[in-house]
Parts: C-alpha cells; structure tokens; sequence
DNA sequence: GCAGAACAGTTGCGTTATACAACTCTTCGC
DNA sequence: GCGAAGAGTTGTATAACGCAACTGTTCTGC
C-alpha cells in the first residue's frame, strides 16, 4: 500500500523546508544581516503599507515587546522610521525608508533566485500542480484559521 | 499579465509557512516541550537508528557544541540514551529510549491531524498535484544541494 | 469634565537556542 | 610511540523571545 497523501505531504513540505534553507535568510542572502522576523517584518510593511506595532505583532504573531525592540532595531539600521500617528499619539505608524524598500527588493531578489532556479528545474506540468496544489492548500489553511466555518448558522457571530 | 510561476511559488511557500503554525511545535501540540530543533533530531534517531552527534549536527545544520547541549538535555528528560560506541570511545551512539520513539509518535500524529484535516478540505485532484509538484520540488532542490549535477559525466561519484 | 478603564508602547528580567573558541580524550598514520 | 585528526565538552557571547510591570494617551460613563 502507498504511503496516504497526508502522510506524504507531512514528508515533503518537512523535507523541503529543511533543506532548501528557506528559514535561514543568512543561507539564502549571503551579504544581509537580517533575521526572518526582521524579514517577514520589511515584507509586511511594504506590502501594507505604514502599521503600528501592535498590527505587526498581530501579524507576526510576536510580543508587543519584541516587535518594540525590533522596531527599535530596524530604525536604527535606517530601514525604518517610527512616527508617531497624528491622530492618535498612542500609535506609532512604522513606515520604510527608501533603504529599508531597497533592502527589501534584494530580499526578494535574492529568495526569487532560487525559485527561478527551482521552477526552471521542473518541468511546466511540475510547475503548475505546484501552483495549484499550494495554492489551494494555502486557502484550506487560511480559512481554518478563522474563527469558525459558522458552524450554527443563527448565532450573529459577534466579529473580531 | 500573470503573476510569474517563481514568484507565486515564492509567496505561496512563504504564506503556507507563516499561517500554518509548522515552526512552532507547541502550536502543533500543545501539550508537548520540544523545540523545533528537537523534533528534527528526534525524527532523525527515530528513522535512521542510532547516530553519533557529529552526524546529527550535520543533519541539523548545526554545531556540535549546539547538539552536545541538545542531546544532553533530551538525555536529562528521557527522551534518548548516550552510548559509548564500543568500536570507537570517540563516538556517542544517540539512541531514542522507548519514550522517545512514544514521544516521536505522539509528535507525528499531531502533525499527522492536521495534515489528514487539510487533506480532506482539499479536492482529491488538489491533493494529487500537490504531492506531484511538491516530490518534483524537493527532487531539485536536494539535486541542488549536491556536490554538483555530474557535469563530466565519466566520474563515478562516490555516492554519500 | 473628570476618574478610571483600556490601549500602545517600553523596559527589566529571565529563558532558550545558537555559534565560536579553547579545551580533553580517543584514535589513526607513519 | 608521537603528533595529527576527530568527537565531544565547556566557557562565553549573542540574539530572539515572552511575561510582568511600568509610562503615556485616549476613551467611557457619569
């Protein structure tokens, strides 16, 4: 009997993530000093925009603490600047610098290489189960995380 | 135009990665105490016997220093016994104890569940290419990984 | 409008995981 | 047999993190 699909998947995606050096940023770009919070932190922030650092603590799922000092951090490297928001002094609106987008286009350079590298390797029907298969797991996992399939329908669900 | 396959990829591996919780055992099960690290190693001493802590620090990617402390500590909670090897003193044999491998089976069916939920929220034909392009993907990036793709081709290569 | 709750962020402190360097003990090569 | 090489240990430093206690800001109920 063949190995069952949940199985198998559990193998790959454990087998891929050690070995292809995803979560050492070090391994994947040799010249930056930069760990996969910090990553993941640069990434969030040009993509959406200024947040406060209790968004990006949501978001990262870190302590309001450690984003403090990360932030603190990143502004420091001149990757970030903290200003505070006029409308509600108790935020911070964490916003990019130019070097801080610039860094992140070499992160994505960087990690972009490999895949290219990567999809070049397969071939296109490889490439596009991927996609497919990823792409729908990454919606299976995304909805599971939500507060509940509305699983009695009557109840209003007082929203988050 | 469509996003670029390499790009998707990159962002689909990077949201799966994130949302799914895989890099935080104690996400996974809760009940258990086991860093990441630990896991791997114990999944290690569970599949491939008993290893000398050199090649577990290999396997990690990590310092022995790092894996003396490591088997030290799964040592101190019962988790796997250090044994001179008999035909070289210079050598541990790491060896999972009963309640390592227990430990390594409670750990895998944690996991276990929630790949066979993710699987069952997915259509068949979505599970299938997932396994296809996920296999193809760890194929080359482990090709990668190698000394080289046997560029002359009358080398033998020695095999690992 | 003011007192207290709620909220955003900071700081002190402890823990864990890690690397590097210097060390010990064992084995191997000649 | 002696020196080199290998496996492992320990000292030390660092980074990333959480929790708890704190400050400063805003909101709420009266």
């Amino acid at each position: 009997m063949a190995t069952p699909p949940a199985e198998r998947l559990h193998e790959l995606v454990m087998e891929f993530v050690r070995t292809s050096g995803l979560l050492q940023p070090d391994r994947v770009m040799p010249g930056e000093s930069v760990s996969l919070s910090q990553a993941f932190a640069i990434h969030e922030l040009d993509e959406d925009g200024p947040l406060s650092q209790r968004d990006l603590a949501e978001r990262l799922s870190l302590d309001k603490s450690s984003v403090s000092r990360m932030a603190a951090e990143l502004e420091r490297k001149g990757v970030l600047v903290r200003e505070r928001d006029p409308d509600n002094r108790r935020l911070y609106r964490l916003r990019l610098t130019d070097e801080g987008r610039a860094q992140h286009v070499r992160m994505s350079e960087a990690y972009h290489a490999h895949y290219v590298r990567w999809a070049a390797a397969l071939a296109p029907e490889e490439v596009e189960a991927l996609v497919t298969g990823l792409s729908a797991l990454v919606r299976v996992v995304e909805a599971e995380g939500e507060p509940g399939p509305d699983t009695s329908p009557s109840r209003p669900r007082p929203q988050a």
